[in-house]
DNA sequence: ACGGCGATGTCACCGGTTTGTCACAAACCC
DNA sequence: GGGTTTGTGACAAACCGGTGACATCGCCGT
């Protein structure tokens, strides 16, 4: 039930503080000490926030900002950048590139977790997507409506809930068995092929949206934005 | 359909990056350097709502809004101040003056789009309330009256708060169990199944205004506008 | 106090829709 | 080519919402 922090830093004095910190503050912590290592933990572990230093060897952060960002997998996770020395200018790339905030060096750890705490709350707020839109899709969660092209299509209940699921959790698959569980809520009462043919009805009535719904094969579906 | 926001900062970088920002949410932009230039706009163009700095070349951002409420054609107009450097009285004085929310630079984009947004539903929220008309359905909240073409339609108390919920939240889905929270108020006594009853009394009464009452199977019901 | 009346909550039943399962065909991977 | 995984069509059971009937309750006037 922790929430997973990712720490990007090349200095292990300065990952030791924030690590310290985090678990402090009930949070689990995981670090990186180069952009190769970030990508590759973020992408495996995926963390509810990353911490991310600017000035790092080989890749900068700011790259490594944009290539998260680029992946959807990890594209929605908020990052917070730690700048040694941060002109203005820095600061206005950095959030433009989508981090979600900053705290220059040196910083009191106490601030840094408020404003980790801070953002993943924002983030929280934010994850309640009421309206999910990908080209033509259009996917509206509190008025139940699916349309494609501006013309209405008529789901039943559990296939809205399934594209829904599938819709906010695009670019992960999921397995049979967690959508069971997420879209079904009971769980395991129900033979898993059972998904299987809820997707052939929901891509029968999605028609030319069906090519968001991806089957993975041997192990379960996955919605692609593109 | 798109919301025009107008931006008001004397420096050019900052409203860049409100702008750039504001856009990629969806929002159509205008900007103003100075408060002469941004009362002009704000009267001619008449956005949605207004990103003000408060620290301003000549006359400063808490004059303009007190301008801005002073003129009944932009009074009502939501307020969002920018403070560079804020101390605690400065908020204050701010809200005071009756601008709806602050942010204090330097900020995050993305936070500021969500603070935009969130004052704007809460505008839509309250313009709702009152009276409420959808073709030939008034449904008159303080006067407990509902009317067909001008002709009076008598509901019980419970029937008149199951419409009015359905109405103001209009176009969502509410689940059995949501109206019973929100109608029956005390909850769970009572059975959803009630819920269902009542929607039939209240569709034999409204008549042909029973077409607003939709149902969305194995979700609840909905109110629909046309 | 009493009886009547409207309002409200509950129930059982019905018809239509939804949904889970199965058997089989097709696709895919080694 | 064989074994595994996924798509498909059909079907029966379960579910869900509409409906009419009924019991209860509180209010009111007499």
């Amino acid at each position: 039930m922790k929430e997973k922090i990712l720490v990007v830093d090349d200095e292990a004095e300065a990952v030791e503080l924030v690590e310290f910190n985090l678990r402090q503050a009930g949070f689990e912590v995981l670090s990186a000490a180069d952009g190769a290592e970030a990508l590759k933990k973020a992408r495996t572990a995926l963390p509810s926030l990353i911490v991310l230093d600017l000035m790092l060897p080989e890749i900068d952060g700011l790259e490594i900002c944009r290539m998260l960002r680029r992946d959807p997998a990890t594209a929605r996770i908020p990052i917070v950048m730690l700048t040694a020395k941060a002109a203005e200018m820095d600061r206005i790339i950095g959030l433009e590139l989508g981090a979600d905030d900053y705290v220059t060096k040196p910083f009191s750890p106490r601030e840094l977790v408020l404003r980790i705490k801070n953002v993943l709350q924002r983030g929280r707020a934010a994850a309640e997507a009421e309206v999910l839109k990908f080209g033509d899709l259009l996917i509206d969660a509190p008025r139940h409506l699916v349309s494609w092209r501006g013309k209405a299509i008529e789901l039943t209940a559990t296939e809205f809930k399934l594209l829904l699921v599938l819709a906010q959790r695009r670019g992960r698959v999921q397995s049979r068995d967690q959508l069971l569980r997420d879209v079904w809520e009971y769980n395991s009462l129900i033979d898993t092929r059972t998904v299987d043919t809820h997707m052939r009805r929901l891509r029968d009535k999605l028609g030319p949206a069906a090519k968001h719904l991806d089957t993975v094969r041997g192990v379960g579906y996955r919605f692609i934005e593109a």
